[in-house]
DNA sequence: CGCCAGGTTGATTTCGCTCAAGCAATGTGG
DNA sequence: CCACATTGCTTGAGCGAAATCAACCTGGCG
C-alpha cells in the first residue's frame, strides 16, 4: 500500500507489543515460532478492508496497533457496525472455525499494524496446543454476550437509551476523569460510525446529539465528549 | 417437581438417545461416566425456569428431551426470546466459560428433561479432551453467526421481512411438506413468543399475521401454519 | 357461572426514516 | 490563489410503521 508495509513485515511475535493481551500468549516459544512463520504483516490506512464479507476464510488476524471496524451489511443495503476491535484482538476466527466464508467485513478505522496467521498454522496450534482453543472459547463466549446484549438493545430500546449505552461502553476505553469528576470522551469514531454502531441514520444521529446537548446531559465538540454528571447518561438507560 | 422426577434422575448418558447429537459424543466411555456421575437429570415443565439472570454459574445443562427458550429482558422489561434449545444442545456454557452469572434466562417451553452437568466435571473434562473445547468452540462461533445476524435484522428491517424470516428459520426444524410443493409448519410457539422471536409487541404480531393472510402469503390457524408458495416469504425479505 | 389469560381489533400517538437543503472544512485543478 | 467539487455534518418538513392505550372476544377452568 505505502512504504510503511516493508517495516511492517518484518514484525516479529516475540516482540509483538500487543502480546500480553492476546489468546497467543498461551504458546510456548517453540510454537510462537510457528505463528512467527505462518503470518504476513501488513499496514493497513483508514477505509482498507482486512477481509470482506463473503470472502473465502484463510486464517485469523491479529491486530498489533491500530483500531480495527467490524461491518456487516443487509439485502437492503443497510450498514451496521457490529463491534471494535482493538491491539491484541483477533478477528475472523468465527468464519475460519466455522469452516465457511467471511459473514462480516473487517476494515481498518485507524492506521493499523495487522498479522495474518495462515489457517493450516493456526489448525496446527489448536492440536498442539489446547489451551490456545480454550482462551478461544472463552473469547467467543464474551463476544457471544455482547453479540445478545446488542440485540436486547437495538430492539427494544429507543435512539437516546442505545446512545448512552453506548457512551458508556465507550467510556471504558475512550474515558479519560475530567475535573471534578466528570467525564471526557475522546472517540475515535465519525458521526456516521456512531450511527452505525447502534443502526440509526446519521440524521438521527445529529439529533440524538442535539437533544443531549439541550438537555445539558453531554456536551459534544468533534469528537471529544464532555458528560457533567455520569448519573444522566445512566438514567438515560431505562426507558 | 412431580412423579416425573425420579425416573428422569435415573437417566444415563450411555442411553441417552440425544447423545450423538451433542458436543458430548467426542467423549470415551471413562470420560463419559465422569459426566454421568457430575450431572443431575430433572424433568421441567413448560414454564419452568432452569436458570435465571443473574443466577450464578454452577455448570452447563444438557437437553435430552423437550424444548427450552432463552430469554432476556432490558432495564425497562421489555423481554425477548433469544433463541430456541432442542435436544442434544447444551446451554448456560457461556456464563459458565466467562466465569460470571448467567445474563438470561432458560425456560422450559415444553415438557423437557434436562441434565445438569457440574462445573467441576465440565472444567477437569474440558482439560482432559481438548477436542471437546473445540467443539464448544464451534457452537459458540454459530451461535454468534446467528446473533450477529439478529442483530442486522433487528435493527435494518421492517416487522413483516422479520416475521418471515422467522418462518422460514423455524421451517428447518417444524416444516413438513405439505402436498403439491406447499409448506405446513406446527409451531411449538405461542403469538407472544413469537412476538419476543422477533422483538415486536403482540398486537403487532397480530396485525403481522394478518397482513400475511390478506396477501395471501400464509395462512394460520391455531399454531398451525399453511404456505402455499415459499417463495412469497422468501419475498418478503427484501424489504 | 364468572374469571382470566391469550389473542384480536381499532384509534391515536410517537419515534425514527426519507427526502431535501444548507453549511463548514478540506481538497483539487486551472 | 481563487473557483469549484467533495465530504461530513446539521437542520427542517412530512410520512409511515409500530407502539400504546383501550376495548372486546374467545376458550378453558375453578
Amino acid at each position: 500500500m505505502n512504504d510503511g508495509d516493508k517495516s511492517a513485515t518484518s514484525l516479529n511475535c516475540f516482540t509483538c507489543q500487543a502480546r500480553g493481551r492476546t489468546e497467543w500468549c498461551v504458546l510456548t516459544d517453540e510454537e510462537l515460532a510457528l505463528v512467527d512463520q505462518g503470518k504476513v504483516c501488513r499496514q493497513y490506512l483508514p477505509g482498507d478492508v482486512i477481509y470482506h464479507e463473503g470472502d473465502e476464510s484463510r486464517g485469523v488476524h491479529c491486530i498489533e496497533s491500530g483500531l480495527v471496524g467490524i461491518r456487516k451489511v443487509d439485502a437492503g443495503g443497510n450498514e451496521i457496525l457490529l463491534r471494535l476491535c482493538h491491539p491484541g484482538d483477533t478477528i475472523g476466527y468465527r468464519s475460519f472455525l466455522a469452516g465457511d466464508a467471511h459473514n462480516n467485513s473487517a476494515e481498518a478505522l485507524e492506521r493499523s499494524v495487522i498479522c495474518s496467521v495462515s489457517g493450516t498454522a493456526v489448525r496446527s496450534l489448536l492440536e498442539k496446543n489446547p489451551t490456545l482453543g480454550l482462551r478461544f472459547l472463552k473469547h467467543a463466549a464474551r463476544d457471544l454476550d455482547d453479540a445478545e446484549d446488542k440485540i436486547l438493545q437495538s430492539t427494544a430500546s429507543p435512539v437516546r437509551a442505545r446512545f448512552a449505552h453506548l457512551l458508556l461502553v465507550l467510556k471504558d476505553r475512550y474515558g479519560v476523569a475530567g475535573d471534578d469528576g466528570a467525564l471526557v470522551l475522546d472517540l475515535p469514531l465519525s458521526r456516521q460510525d456512531m450511527a452505525a454502531m447502534i443502526g440509526i441514520r446519521p440524521e438521527s444521529m445529529s439529533r440524538a446529539i442535539r437533544s443531549f446537548e439541550e438537555d445539558d446531559i453531554a456536551h459534544f465538540s468533534g469528537r471529544r465528549v464532555h458528560v457533567a454528571r455520569i448519573e444522566d447518561l445512566i438514567g438515560e438507560l431505562e426507558t
